[in-house]
DNA sequence: CTGTATCCATCATGATACTG
DNA sequence: CAGTATCATGATGGATACAG
C-alpha cells in the first residue's frame, strides 16, 4: 500500500538544499500528475523527507525542501546509483552511442 | 511494470553468500506465493543478481545464489538501512515497548 | 519438489473537473 | 498557483489448479 514511483524523481530535484515550488517540480517532472506530485510530496513530509512552506500570500506559492534527515539520504543513494553503475552489463552498453 | 516486494526479502536470504533451494526461499518468506517467489528469482536472475543451479535429478532441486554484483550490493542496502534507522522519529519510538 | 497458467480482487495511477 | 475529488483503468499480486 502506498508505492512511490516520483518520491526518487523528487529528491533528485531537491538534492543539493533546493528549493522548488510545487509548480517548479511539475515542470521538472513532466510525467507526473498533480494527484501524483501532491501525494507523494504529502507522504514525504509525513516520513520527515520534505518540509512543505507555505507562503501566506496570493496568488499562493508553496516551497518544498529536503528535512535534514532527507539530505541525508544522498550519501546511501549515491552507493546504490554507484552499485547500478557496476552492474558487469554496463561493461558493454551503457550508453547509446552512435557507430 | 515489473515491480518487486519481495527482492529484497530474497537478498537478505542470500546475502552472505548463503544458497539456498526454492522451499527454503518459500519457508524464509512465509508471506510470499509461489508464483511471487518464482516471477521475482526470474527478473533478479535476468538482472545478473542471482544465479539459478539446477540440479538434475528427481524430485527436482534448484539451488539460489547471489551473483559478485548480487553480493556488492551490500553496504548500499547497509547504508541505506543506517539511514532509516537514523531517522528522528527513531529517537522516541523504535520498538513498540509494553507501557 | 519446482514450477507455470488462469482467474480474480485490490491498489496505484492517470485524466478530468472543480476550488480557494 | 496549488491543490482536492471523482471516476476509469491497468498493473500487481493472491489463490487455486495443473504439470514435469
Amino acid at each position: 500500500m502506498l508505492e512511490g514511483r516520483w518520491k526518487l524523481d523528487i529528491m533528485f530535484q531537491l538534492f543539493g538544499g533546493h528549493v522548488r515550488r510545487f509548480s517548479d517540480l511539475e515542470r521538472a517532472i513532466p510525467a507526473v500528475s498533480q494527484k501524483m506530485l501532491s501525494q507523494q510530496l504529502r507522504q514525504m513530509e509525513r516520513d520527515g523527507i520534505v518540509r512543505r512552506i507555505v507562503h501566506p500570500q496570493v496568488p499562493p506559492r508553496v516551497d518544498y525542501e529536503l528535512t535534514d534527515w532527507g539530505q541525508s539520504l544522498c550519501p546511501a543513494l549515491d552507493a546504490l546509483l554507484g552499485w547500478v553503475a557496476a552492474r558487469p552489463e554496463a561493461q558493454a552498453s551503457e550508453t547509446k552511442e552512435p557507430g
